[in-house]
DNA sequence: TTCTGATTTGACAGCGTTGTCATTTACTTG
DNA sequence: CAAGTAAATGACAACGCTGTCAAATCAGAA
């Protein structure tokens, strides 16, 4: 407990300005290193500061200034969508670093009004900007709000740039049409799909990659082969076992994302079917439960953290007001090969 | 859109208190809920209230009521021990019934100043109060800080009930006895360990209501079938490996939590046990991975989301002075049966 | 009706910052 | 060395709310 004040009322500007002998102006240029100060003043100021423990009070900041230091993060409720966790992790470490506060605010969407569940988030907690990840990053109506309301908005793979929004995509599409090439070129034919929550554009991407990788090899799309399914492992293992009821039942089946996939291994496996052996078995995001199962399964790894540190990082740089050549990113998925997947049987 | 000001200023106490035809005063009496209010007037500024659309800014609020509505969630970083997610969600919630604002604070422990961090925390934040979990419930050092600068604390399954804090508790060490003669009772007598990160008091207990187990069975504890983990993956597939490389090898482990039990779930498979005829293997958490993987787990629920809850609820009460009849509660845990358990073979 | 005490309402001073603008100080230059 | 300009500093008013305390109003009793 290095300063004595263990308890007790926090030091205040006026308390630094006092024992540094300057005003309490002073004390403030100093802090947010604003210029014209000179560097025997600043030297004194920081002195006073460390040794007071003084830590600016964020709601005088914040009233005073009118800004918040605050981003919000607004993510669908049943994040039952392993990835919000890594979003999560990486945006309350990038907002640290920066100075910046993560609120979070999970929704559930089947609510009527969208919109105004997030204007109310935002009117209420006075963020300075806003993280959104699928599927609010594509609803349009929100975006045209939060335009309106000139919200600073960085999204996390929307569907495509969308104006005065930061842009942080993922090559979801490519990703898909290697991950499926990758399973055509084990040499199978009948290849299953999941496909996502259709609130997510990132759903559209991945299916357009599976079937345009079909169609690169010349091999015919075949629509019972594809089931929807809702990022859930539930929803993943219903879509299996339709897919594992067909007469032709495929060799390989291709989910949009790891929990799906699990389900689809749980119900394979259910079915007494073997993984690899039997059935291959790919899924996307590459979350801990696609290295965590056995045998470890087949994946795409989107840079997450890095997605997400870039999001805030430019969020922060465009609340600053700092004029940002960067608008957008879009990154490179890793296909992640490991052994839920080999050549069918008799090959 | 409901009302039109779309964008532009909020509206604050002065344009309802003008629209209402009251002073200030009396609108932050009808906004908190303050007695001493004709019921014609509460229902004026109320009124004033809606059609414009007023929230307080919880800046103004705070800085002159000093106060925050803030609560902090301190937990460690690599969160790898998935239940953290489950009390978020669940202390988000309950947060936000309430009112208040929950602030994450993901702390990397091997840190020198543990104390220093939490202190940093509470005093940058202004946190009203304070959540705490494994294994910072336990620091001595930090519960004597907290206690000493007077903040209300409340932890989630520390050792023992603390002083001046709420503690919420779960029955670890029965639900282990229970859960160990389950296993027992299967006809098992080989039967591994795998404790958890000692740092967390559940480790202790989870362990204790395992050799009680087989104390109360007559069974010889055996040291030799015991492991240390760190309740991350792969410490427990590392346990497991040891354990399955013993000459009298465990007919079942018993890990201290999900993540360690896939971690030896997957050693098992990668030596060519088959789970369960071959080796029955027992979790504790019941997370989402339990009856993700196949054959799905048997395990421990404890009720997180209701102790989140109830923690949250105890710790707001607690801030708002409420002299609270309940400083901590014990919940109650259920064993979860499922397929990673039968008797061994040759029974 | 008038008085008394309780209830209801309002005026106004903080709370701890930042923004604006005036003032002081330091530095140039003729 | 004086005047003029730029740099550094400070005084003071917001910011939007709650707390305190005084004033106004109301109810019931005399």
């Amino acid at each position: 407990m290095s300063p004595s004040r263990a308890s007790g009322k926090n030091a205040t500007i006026f308390d630094v300005a006092e024992r540094a002998g300057v005003s309490i102006k002073t004390v403030s240029r100093v802090f947010n290193n604003e210029p014209n100060v000179r560097e025997k003043t600043r030297k004194k100021v920081l002195a006073a500061i460390r040794s007071l423990d003084y830590q600016p009070s964020s709601a005088a900041r914040g009233l005073s200034g009118r800004r918040s230091f605050t981003i919000g993060l607004i993510y669908e409720k049943p994040h039952e969508f392993s990835y919000v966790g890594g979003v999560l992790n990486a945006a309350l470490e990038a907002c640290d670093r920066e100075g910046y506060t993560l609120l979070l605010e999970p929704l559930t969407l089947p609510e009527a009004g969208l919109v105004a569940a997030v204007r109310q988030f935002v009117t209420q907690t006075r963020i300075d900007g806003l993280l959104l990840t699928a599927p609010l990053c594509d609803d349009a109506a929100v975006l045209k709000y939060l335009r309106r309301a000139r919200v600073p908005v960085a999204l996390i793979t929307p569907d495509a740039p969308v104006r005065d929004a930061i842009s942080i995509m993922c090559e979801d599409e490519t990703a898909s049409h290697q991950l499926t090439d990758y399973v055509l070129g084990l040499g199978h034919d009948l290849v299953g799909f999941i496909k996502g929550h259709p609130d997510h554009s990132s759903s559209r991407k991945r299916f357009a990659g599976y079937r345009k990788a079909l169609k690169a090899r010349g091999i015919a799309y075949n629509p019972s082969l594809v089931r929807q399914g809702y990022f859930d492992f539930d929803s993943g293992r219903l879509a299996a076992e339709k897919l594992l009821s067909l007469p032709k039942r495929p060799t390989a089946i291709i989910a949009s994302n790891d929990d799906m996939a699990a389900g689809a291994f749980f119900e394979a496996r259910e079915r007494g079917f073997q993984v690899p052996d039997q059935l291959s078995l790919v899924g996307f995001d590459d979350t801990p439960l696609a290295s965590h199962i056995w045998p470890p399964m087949t994946t795409v790894r989107q840079p997450i953290p890095q997605m997400a540190d870039a999001a805030v990082r430019l969020l922060i740089q465009k609340i600053r007001g700092e004029e940002a050549a960067i608008v957008g990113a879009e990154f490179h998925c890793e296909i992640m090969i490991r052994r839920s997947t080999v050549a069918p049987a008799g090959q």
